[in-house]
DNA sequence: CATCGAAGGTGCCTCAAGGC
DNA sequence: GCCTTGAGGCACCTTCGATG
């Protein structure tokens, strides 16, 4: 199964299940617990910050666990966290996913097969009632947070790191690098990314969210530097 | 045990472009 | 011309691992 919002009611029942409060998880507004602000609702001066790390090991874990069957399938193990210095992927600066032949954390450059950063989030809008009750409200289109791959933010973040792997020397350059994301890009990245494509600098930015909303989004660049997936074959 | 730095993803502010 | 919309950039807070 893909991305989709069972996956994200399923991230927040879990983590109210075995460690997290809602006021870690939610938005505490006077009209209720929101994942996001909706549009046109004052924020009450809150930023929720402590929601961060734990939907980022999420999605990581998750991402893992989709792409560890296709792995195999090559004779490879996806691993989350992996370290190799001289491609600049550092202990605080870990690949969020790979496919290696070793299935250790650190690795030699030769080892590495496929690079993937991973910049996911919570994409659509929910509301929280006690005592467990969380509800769909809206698509992202609805609140004020540009989830994933919309945010300019993580688009640079996802470049530059790239980037940085590629002139960390030339045991780089020849393992592909994909970013995954659960939403649509901008349209100011879809040539951008297709440049960036043929450049050899990113060969792919692929949105594992088939349906992240019922009205318009881009679906895929001219030259698929941007895709979105829509089952799992297709991700194979 | 304390400190520091980096990465995680959020809302706010600004400004330019487009619609009327 | 004004108003709305959205992209880009910034500051923010929390967590975690490395280092002293």
């Amino acid at each position: 199964m893909l991305w989709n919002e069972e996956t994200e009611k399923h991230f927040f029942r879990e983590a109210l299940k075995s460690f997290a409060s809602p006021e870690q998880l939610f938005y505490n507004l006077q009209s209720g617990y929101y994942a996001y602000i909706p549009k046109d609702f004052d924020s009450e001066g809150q930023t929720l910050q402590s929601r961060n790390s734990l939907i980022g090991q999420f999605t990581e874990k998750w991402c893992k666990q989709i792409f560890s069957p296709i792995a195999e399938e090559f004779g490879l193990y996806a691993i989350n966290g992996v370290v190799c210095e001289e491609i600049a992927l550092t202990k605080s600066s870990s690949a969020d996913l790979a496919f290696c032949t070793k299935n250790t954390i650190t690795q030699k450059a030769e080892d590495i097969k496929l690079i993937f950063e991973v910049k996911m989030s919570i994409v659509s809008n929910y509301k929280f009632e006690q005592p467990d009750a969380v509800n769909l409200i809206g698509d992202y289109k609805s609140h004020k947070g540009n989830p994933s791959l919309l945010r300019s933010d993580s688009m640079l973040k996802a470049i530059g790191k790239s980037i940085n792997i590629r002139v960390s020397g030339s045991n780089a350059n020849t393992i592909p690098i994909i970013i995954l994301g659960n939403s649509p890009i901008t349209s100011t990245y879809s040539k951008k990314v297709d440049f960036l494509k043929s450049a050899g600098v990113i060969q792919g930015f692929y949105s594992l969210n088939p349906n992240p909303t019922k009205s318009d989004f881009i679906f895929e660049s001219p030259e698929k530097g941007f895709i979105t997936i829509t089952d799992v074959k297709e991700l194979k």
